[in-house]
DNA sequence: TTGATATCAAGAATTATTCTAAATAAAGAT
DNA sequence: ATCTTTATTTAGAATAATTCTTGATATCAA
């Protein structure tokens, strides 16, 4: 279902059908995958509705909604949450976590390590399956943190 | 600030006095820390509500969720976020992930493997500082998971 | 006891998000 | 091209978690 909806997007606007009842490319979800792609600062679903709305002025916050959460279930696009803030979307689909700095308040991708696995470091429960994980930190960026060379550290727990 | 008010829980309710403007340790605070180490099966700020109305009926929701800002920013307690579900709350202090049934509902703590450390598997920016970090997975857990064998796995990304 | 300050409690307010229902648009068939 | 069916969009109402406001209480220290 993944390939099929990203394939109508890259390609013409077709009807997806079959499967799940017949996904629709349309022009609002073609245009708020765009917004996505153009700028990925990870911004929220009224954000995107701001630079949506500036391209097709009809468009509604509603839809913008159904539009991720559409393009969400679809596997193009991430929900990310940090904290309690309102959802941030995402549409780099490679395994990373996300760094919100307290500071400039931007939003950083953080890939991992070559050749680690997130899982590696938890003691998972034996038998259980996971089917989603989601990695959030929060701190002060590189620009942020100016001059503190102690870099990376976590605070140390009690 | 953090064993200020500790030694006030376990002692006996006086003043936190100074640091902080004086933090006091009073019954509803009291209350609600020990509803947190009495089931520690991660209740929102409603279920605490509720436990702790059963001990003391006067305490209000309002109250509670004072109590739980206020013992969270003491570090005493650990407030928990699983995507946009509401908070939960956990007493354990020590560095661990959280993993989400989807099926029961209920909230798994996963402690970190030995001698792991979880900056480790990630690409972390040079320079920046990470004061937080908070994992939270979704899944079935063992029970609810029975039969199937392949276990621990992650769906694989596109 | 008294005055200063911290905390509590009830309800209003806020905010992100979801729901509802009617209007519109797209796809396939004729 | 027209018709039919179904998916989607839209505006606004509704919801739910959380925060805010304000006056009442409790606690501390003098
Ligand atoms: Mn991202
Ligand atoms: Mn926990
Ligand atoms: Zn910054
Ligand atoms: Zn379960």
């Amino acid at each position: 279902m993944v390939s099929k909806l990203r394939q109508d997007i890259t390609a013409k606007s077709k009807s997806a059908g079959g499967a799940l009842g017949g996904l629709r490319m349309t022009r609002q979800r073609k245009l708020v995958y765009d917004v996505l792609l153009d700028e990925r600062d990870h911004p929220t679903a009224t954000e995107v509705f701001i630079r949506s709305k500036a391209r097709m002025s009809s468009i509604s916050l509603a839809t913008v909604y159904n539009c991720l959460e559409t393009l969400s279930a679809a596997g193009l696009v991430k929900q990310v949450n940090v904290g309690r803030d309102a959802s941030r979307y995402c549409p780099n689909l490679a395994e990373h976590a996300h760094f919100v700095c307290v500071k400039c308040e931007k939003v950083y991708d953080i890939g991992l390590k070559c050749n680690e696995e997130v899982e590696s470091v938890w003691a998972l429960p034996e038998g259980s399956r996971i089917d989603h994980l989601e990695v959030a930190m929060k701190g002060l960026c590189a620009e942020c943190n100016g001059g503190d060379k102690r870099s990376g550290k976590m605070e140390e727990q009690v």
